[in-house]
DNA sequence: GCCGTTTTCGGCCCGACTGTTTTCAGTCG
């Protein structure tokens, strides 16, 4: 939290520090406002505030400041002597500090608000540097800002990435094309997408691109690099390079920031130049066909897109778990409860997945509106897949996703748990309880020597809910206690562990399991989603238990 | 303002597109 407010703060000094020409002063703040926004630690758990990566005396000076007195002088001096609300400014796409600047000292505009008012009133065209475009698109980027939402979420710019590349693969111009970005690097959210394309007619592409249906705005449109807004609320950026640049392009076009910074800066060292056309040493060029070569050349091993953060220790990359790696998926719901799909229609579906085994984990009696099963009905479930694993082509366990009631007990007797071949217990009522009630919550359900897993650990749904309030380390150091696995939920509206709990479950050696919560068998194939995410953490196979066969994993449960 | 496998001083990633200009600053990623 005080790690959020800093970085704001750092940020914020970093565009004033702008606007007055302190260019590398300003990318210092720039910087550590990065490093404090992804920063697992809280800065006021932190003893030598100088051993964060970019905080020198200066900034640590003024972090201690904050901490002891709630504000930053020289924060509140910048904003004294340049009184305008630069970042409410500058979120309009076109706006940058140096306008802002501008507009401040000929029209006095100091918000978003008065912004608009000028443009309006027809005042900012003919400006020293500003013209009729430039008013008429303030206007519009005022009226996109009002509309947009921010970030999507993975799950919902997917599909839209996946009809713009099927559109463009289409045309016979294109010879390659792969999404970047931070949809490549499967972040949980997406700010825009970022499209890579080979082509040695790019004006044709381009043309294509800017004249696809769903654009509603054309930010830019040139040879090699066109940006549009579609309909759903997204900007698309559309690159386009030669054959002998793609892997380069490719590498600089998915980034993170962050990396590419890291990664040109290992080329310098190494007296090369690194850009999207290729790695070269003074003007001959000596890679740039494929991301592999990319990465040879500067000296490194190629880097799972997931793993390219700022965050990232290029010293010991890990060898993250992948798709084939799965050998079965446990949390499946099927339409004896709230899922739409037969047992049957699971396992066939899981058979066509190649999976070993395959787990039904039906909710249990207290969430009535799933139509939960009580402890008979559960028994009776089993007679059932006992009676389908004698014709069945996999293995068929039999478990449930059970309540964590308030207390932390479960709702389901142990004696039928103790019967299951697994138990996932997973939290799904009384969300808002305090910090030290949640925890206790979990922890007592982990103790439950019939718990194996726990579901969707933090209850976050992506845009809509936040996590609930609990101490993650302490769930930790009683899972790895405990033996008991956490989940990594696939649900593209869940991913839940996030990525830096997950990094931190493997550091405490606690294992994760990668599962879908299916609801319907079409479902199972979200499995991309989990997979992703666990590579972003740095999961490698032998931190996720279905990637172990039958019987190693059973030997994992408890 | 920070940092160090040539450095405690002198660097700090690199290029495309736009709108305004007549060669480039500002913005973006």
């Amino acid at each position: 939290m005080m790690n959020q407010e800093l970085s704001q703060i750092f940020n914020s000094m970093a565009n004033y520090l702008e606007i007055e020409n302190s260019s590398f002063r300003s990318k210092a703040y720039r910087k550590v406002a990065e490093v404090l926004e992804t920063l697992d630690k809280s800065v006021e758990e932190i003893e030598d505030l100088e051993s964060i990566p970019g905080v020198g005396k200066n900034i640590a000076e003024k972090i201690e400041e904050y901490l002891k007195t709630g504000i930053i002088k020289d924060y509140e001096n910048l904003k004294k002597k340049t009184p305008i609300k630069l970042e409410e400014i500058i979120a309009v796409e076109g706006m940058g500090v140096k306008r802002a600047k501008i507009l401040y000292k000929e029209l006095k505009i100091k918000n978003l608000k008065d912004l608009e008012k000028a443009a309006f009133k027809n005042k900012i065209a003919g400006l020293d540097g500003f013209g009729e475009k430039s008013q008429k698109n303030i206007l519009e980027g005022i009226e996109f800002l009002k509309r947009s939402s921010g970030r999507l979420t993975l799950g919902k710019i997917t599909p839209v990435v996946e009809e713009i590349i099927k559109k463009l693969s289409r045309l016979k111009e294109v010879e390659k094309i792969s999404p970047a970005g931070s949809f490549r690097r499967k972040k949980e959210t997406v700010g825009d997408i970022d499209i890579l394309v080979v082509s040695k007619k790019p004006k044709e592409v381009m043309a294509f691109f800017v004249g696809m249906k769903n654009v509603v705005k054309i930010w830019g449109q040139g040879e090699t690099k066109s940006s549009v807004r579609v309909k759903e609320g997204i900007d698309v950026d559309l690159r386009i390079v030669p054959s002998e640049s793609y892997g380069s392009a490719l590498q600089y076009f998915t980034g993170s920031k962050e990396h590419n910074i890291i990664t040109r800066k290992i080329a310098i060292s190494k007296g090369l130049k690194l850009n999207e056309y290729g790695v070269f040493r003074d003007s001959k060029k000596i890679a740039g066909e494929t991301e592999e070569d990319v990465y040879k050349a500067i000296g490194l091993d190629w880097i799972p897109p997931e793993l390219r953060e700022s965050d990232l220790d290029l010293s010991k990359i890990p060898k993250v778990v992948e798709i084939k790696d799965i050998k079965g998926d446990l949390h499946c719901h099927s339409n004896w409860n709230g899922g739409s799909d037969s047992i049957e229609d699971i396992v066939k579906k899981a058979v066509k997945l190649g999976y070993e085994y395959i787990g039904i984990s039906d909710h249990t009696k207290f969430l009535a509106i799933e139509n939960g099963l009580d402890e008979k009905q559960l028994l009776k479930q089993k007679k059932e897949i006992e009676k389908l694993n004698k014709k069945s082509l996999i293995k068929i366990l039999w478990g449930c996703e059970a309540n964590i009631l308030t207390d932390g007990s479960i709702d389901i007797l142990d004696e039928v748990l103790a019967q299951m071949d697994y138990v996932i217990a997973g939290v799904h009522s009384a969300l808002k309880i305090d910090k030290e009630r949640m925890t206790a919550r979990i922890i007592k359900a982990m103790r439950n020597p019939n718990v194996d897993i726990i579901s969707h650990p933090s209850g976050r749904i992506l845009g809509h809910r936040d996590e609930y309030q609990f101490d993650f380390d302490k769930i930790l150091k009683v899972a790895k206690e405990t033996g008991t696995v956490l989940e990594i939920n696939s649900s593209p509206y869940r991913l839940d562990l996030k990525d830096s709990n997950i990094k931190k479950a493997i550091k405490a050696g606690v294992k994760m399991i990668i599962n879908t919560d299916a609801h319907q068998t079409s479902q199972l194939d979200l499995m991309h989603f989990g997979i992703s995410q666990a590579r972003r953490g740095g999961a490698e196979k032998s931190d996720i238990i279905n990637t172990y066969s039958l019987s190693k994993l059973l030997k994992n449960l408890k």
